[in-house]
DNA sequence: AATCGGCATAGAGATTTGTCTATATTTAAA
DNA sequence: TTTAAATATAGACAAATCTCTATGCCGATT
């Protein structure tokens, strides 16, 4: 069995969730600490902690540390890549005859 | 709270596994019946016959019967729409300045 | 009509996921 | 140094996910 995506499968899931994708929306306007995207949300700070790690983790957004508060933004990079393998795709349909 | 990426979640979450990220990529070349997807991996055809019926309620991949087989084919449209996600979320972030 | 091959559905069970409360840690301020 | 604020971690729990076995359904062939 193949195993040529086993990498983007984390990356993936963590986009599979609809906080966490609110949560990349929030970040394409720039950096923010996690008290600020709270605020945006009904959930309670630990949930947020868990989200943000998962995110994390995944390398689609990095963090910073200061002082008392932690900046969360985007990794373009890793945004890259998984955009680059939706292309792949996208582009081998192209050439596909239509159904 | 913002809901809208509501629609986009269902069609992640089919991505977002390994098994079924392998089946997409098989389709890449064209359509295929389900016994002979069930050829490539070690899942028992329960199990193929889940992960198939997760990717058609998507939308990513369509579905023809055709006597006792049933044939499946990548919809392009709906691989255009994850790919314009990406590549919106991509396109802010060019120009955010580098970390 | 009997049965066989290809696929779907039902139900069970183990694992993963997302949420909470409670508590710890860390930093800044009083 | 005590306190307060921001965040992280631990543990519990319900729900979702992924897998299996068993079985049903449908179309084709005998």
């Amino acid at each position: 069995m193949n195993k040529k995506y086993m990498e983007a499968v984390p990356i993936i899931k963590a986009l599979a969730d609809e906080t966490r994708l609110e949560i990349v929306d929030m970040l394409l306007c720039g950096e923010l600490s996690a008290c600020k995207i709270l605020e945006k949300f009904d959930i309670t700070q630990p949930t947020l902690s868990y989200h943000m790690k998962i995110l994390t983790d995944s390398g689609l957004v990095l963090s910073r540390r200061a002082g008392a508060w932690t900046f969360y933004r985007l990794n373009k990079a890793a945004f890259d890549g998984v955009s680059r393998l939706l292309n792949a795709i996208c582009g081998n349909l192209k050439e596909m005859t239509p159904s």
